[in-house]
RNA sequence: AGCUCCGUAGCCUAGCGGUCGAGGGCUCCUGAAUUUGACUCAGGGAAUCGCAGGUUCGAAUCCUGCCGGGGCUUCCA
């Protein structure tokens, strides 16, 4: 059967007819971040869109840092935003350059440019310029540096790259048009002096390009057909046109797009830092924050993120999508990878009465029932067992309710058929400490001859087998699906102070112990656990992925 | 206000002049099945295609105007 074609979005249309009219025999796109902060989720779409779009039409894909700017950039970031990439999947061994590579050719170029009567040395102070630079509807005026001789412009560019005036004193700007609507185009600042040690190329120069400068002439450089950006650049088309043109050099065209938005969650690098300096999170791989680490750190696994930014699309309007999407994403995947496991968030005691004593049986049960040749493993059953709390009522409350309850039988999964007796409650507190229990011995799970029928299945451990560990429960981070979105409140106001919750004494099966650290795991009925990288098999730490869907509440909230 | 981009259900998206009395996904609702109230399956609800004109035998698709929303006025990227 044919699978119908999956239709282009508007980028690969553009690919495509360059492709068909023979613009281009191949493509070659790039993912361009500044080594600046982590990546994020808004990132992701643009790594899966330049990468997906390459892969699709057989093109290649660079991953090149635009490290322009040494002021804010460092190595520690160069590493995390490799490692990411590479988790997400998409392989840049032999394909990773710096903009920082290319110093010495935008020296060149911007020579070309003065030689060329098209940038001149302007010693105006920020203020002045400001000043000069007009207002969106007032036209600019012209700097008094601007009419300086070719000569001139050539030896004092030449002393700045030599470090001949302080930092600040000159710049270097491109001679376009102080009039033109847009102001970008009203003689942009290209070079500026700022000593400042760069984590690549150290102390060799003390002038930097600007971003307009140095991000379209580096895709030139590398041949980059289809360099797609985020809208926020749209303004800087024209620009990166210019300087193309001027120049003379490989014609790449920047396509935009909108960029990602995803609700409960902020995008912002400047804001993630706050979170992270203000104490709000433990750091950038903290998993409730939106970046790449912290997803991976979460449990998320990166196909699950890979398939939302697919499903998202590419379009130039506004993209803000609902969390509970990404949520759904995630559990699709986990749900076909991950092998289920019993485990008692808020541990109740059962006794089955009729149990013998010292009695342990190896209970068969499918690691995950969603492969194709599903695996089995054992886990104890005994006399003493924990369920969860919420599974026990003292009085069913209406005829939906599947658990346990005195005269209710209910299944324990892979285990027994038991019926409930009776319970022990602490009456000052209101407290149920103990469940008693009677198991239906020709129940057992597989050779069940019992004939009964229980509505219910529950989960449940070995009192004396279970493994205690530590469960931290996850809530969105923000309790505004748009924190930054408020005009007159600070994002910092909506931080969900509940945001952490942390269970001490969760029971699970002794079968943990052999799972790997970053593993993640179906609590079964529960949700998707992954194994916390601090994790020890003397401390066992499980951060929530995310929690399975759940009829019964939304039952119950009615 | 100047430039620029966008406007299809609560959210994302398909659509490229007739096959659209607008398709898909998420969400929502109902039912079936179930040793996970998960997964799966069946069905259902939800869209004045921003508005108004125009072109055309025919417009979500083309044109014009209007309305609404976003971005831009850093020696950041």
């Amino acid at each position: 059967m044919e699978e119908t074609k999956k239709s282009l979005n508007f980028i690969e249309q553009i690919i495509s007819d360059d492709l068909a009219s023979g613009k281009h025999e191949s493509i070659i796109t790039r993912f361009p971040p500044e080594p600046n902060g982590y990546l994020h989720i808004g990132h992701s779409k643009a790594i899966c869109l330049n990468f997906g779009v390459a892969e699709r039409f057989n093109g290649i894909t660079n991953l090149r840092y635009d490290d322009t700017n040494p002021e804010k950039e460092s190595q520690e970031y160069v590493d995390a935003i490799r490692r990411d990439i590479e988790w997400l999947g998409f392989n840049v061994d032999d394909r990773i350059y710096f903009a920082s590579d290319y110093f010495g050719k935008l020296y060149e170029f911007a020579l070309d440019l003065i030689k060329k009567g098209l940038a001149y040395v302007d010693d105006s102070t920020a203020e002045e310029m400001a000043g000069m630079k007009g207002d969106i509807d007032k036209p600019g005026t012209d700097s008094p540096y601007r009419s300086r001789s070719i000569a001139e412009n050539l030896s004092l560019f030449e002393g700045m790259k030599n470090g001949d005036f302080p930092d600040g004193a000159r710049v270097l700007r491109a001679k376009v048009d102080m009039a033109h609507p847009n102001l970008l185009m009203r003689d942009p600042v290209i070079y500026r002096i700022k000593r400042q040690h760069h984590h690549r190329t150290g102390d060799d120069w003390c002038i930097y390009p600007m971003y307009d400068f140095a991000h379209g002439q580096s895709d030139s450089i590398e041949n980059i057909t289809h360099s797609l950006c985020s809208l926020e650049f749209e303004n800087h088309r024209p620009l990166y046109n210019w300087f193309i043109e001027n120049l003379g050099i490989f014609p790449s065209r920047q396509i935009e797009f909108s960029r990602m938005n995803v609700t409960y969650m902020i995008t912002s690098k400047r804001k993630l830092l706050k979170l992270v300096e203000d104490g709000v999170v433990t750091g950038w791989d903290d998993p409730r924050m939106p970046t790449i680490s912290g997803m991976r750190r979460r449990g998320y696994p990166p196909m699950a993120i890979r398939t939302f930014c697919d499903k998202a699309g590419v379009t130039k309007r506004d993209q803000t999508l609902d969390i509970g999407f990404l949520e759904e994403c995630v559990r699709q995947e986990l749900n076909r990878t991950t092998d289920r496991i019993m485990a008692v968030l808020n541990p109740l005691k059962v006794v089955i009465t009729n149990y013998p004593e010292d009695k342990v049986e190896d209970m068969k049960i499918v690691n995950n029932p969603e492969e194709e040749n599903p695996s089995y493993r054992t886990i104890p059953f005994s006399r003493e067992l924990y369920i969860d709390h919420s599974d026990f009522r003292e009085e069913a409350p209406n005829r939906k309710y599947r658990r346990l309850a005195p005269g209710k039988i209910v299944r324990l999964k892979s285990g027994y058929i038991i019926e409930c007796e009776d319970y022990v409650k602490d009456e000052t507190t209101g407290e149920i400490l103990e469940v008693r229990c009677k198991y239906v011995e020709n129940s057992r799970s597989g050779e069940d001859t019992s004939g009964l029928k229980p509505k219910g299945t529950l989960s449940w451990v070995s009192a004396k087998h279970a493994v205690s560990a530590e469960v931290r429960l996850y809530d969105r981070l923000f309790n505004d699906p748009s924190p930054t979105k408020h005009k007159d409140r600070d994002f910092m106001e909506f931080v969900n102070k509940d945001s952490l919750s942390i269970l001490n004494d969760v029971k699970l099966e002794p079968s943990v112990l052999e799972r790997k650290s970053g593993e993640c795991l179906q609590f079964m009925r529960i949700g998707y656990f992954a194994i916390d990288e601090t994790s020890t098999p003397d401390k066992m730490i499980f951060n929530r992925t995310v929690t399975l869907k759940d009829t019964w509440a939304k039952i119950q909230r009615k």
